[in-house]
DNA sequence: CTAAGACTTCAACCACACTTGAAGTCAAGA
DNA sequence: TCTTGACTTCAAGTGTGGTTGAAGTCTTAG
């Protein structure tokens, strides 16, 4: 029985390696108080093995287009002390669905203009609903800051 | 007959108010390469009024997800010293249509995670389908540099 | 003619999501 | 014990896509 068991308490690197996110990154998703640690007596951080979870939940949010900040606001709602049930992990996201069908929408738009709107002169601006939605789909890609439809710092 | 005729000439602000491009921004796709402009003798841009419409590319290339160099590059293609015909610029967009798709499947493979896969615990990485995509999704969230799968710089 | 507003360049700044490096401490195997 | 590698903090740097400001020039309406 020389097996070592699975460590109770993960070190930053063994984080790291689990979830495929750079040790650097998981100190500053602590920095923005997305992800705590407990500390060892010289100042080490250790993480429960349920912190693999909370960090992969990080990056799927990131996939669906949220910001760190709007990840951190996420969190909150989860308990603390315990390590979150699944259940609790998905009434998480369980709002995101509808982000994700406007996305597909917009980017279905996007491929229509793709034959409709960009050869026969739409693209001409001011009324082309392909490039001007109502929504902001800020995840799509930057983007001049001032495009039509949305309103600059005070007009 | 005092009615002004539609400038053939415009200026950075015309250009500007007919795309809803920030001037600034208009400058800063020339420097990047993207447009270019006749100068008067005086120094100032003039653009021709088929310029809108490559902006307007611009525009729409960016929400597909294109970066402003990917764009250059694409906007290297076409013909110089005249404007585009409608035909050019599909051609030009012609490819897209693929990155689109990838990234609508991608979208609706986050989709079905929120039910299948974060409740559930497969989001214990590692073989996680929908957070490990084959494809690289740029423009869907910056995200941790290196994600399994990414190779890190020289592993 | 003159004043306002639009234009010019250039450098600096912004947000986001990290990475990198310096300088030092800690932990674990030989 | 020693040495190596992993850890610590903090500051500074990176890339993308711009914006903002300063200092000066040009254009145009009155």
């Amino acid at each position: 029985m020389t097996e070592t068991p699975p460590p109770i308490w993960l070190t930053v690197g063994e984080l790291a390696a689990r979830t495929g996110v750079a040790a650097s990154a998981l100190r500053f998703y602590e920095d923005r108080g997305l992800i705590g640690a407990r500390r060892t007596d010289s100042g080490h951080r250790r993480y429960p093995r349920s912190m693999a979870r909370r960090v992969a939940f990080i990056l799927f949010a990131q996939r669906i287009g949220l910001s760190l900040e709007e990840i951190r606001a996420e969190l909150q709602k989860l308990p603390v002390g315990r390590a979150p049930s699944g259940e609790e992990w998905a009434q998480l996201s369980a709002t995101w669905s509808d982000r994700l069908d406007q996305r597909v929408a917009e980017l279905q738009r996007l491929k229509r203009g793709l034959t409709d709107c960009i050869g026969c002169g739409c693209l001409s601006l001011e009324r082309c609903a392909i490039l001007n939605p109502s929504d902001q789909a800020r995840a799509l890609g930057a983007g001049p800051r001032y495009w039509l439809g949305d309103s600059p710092p005070s007009d």
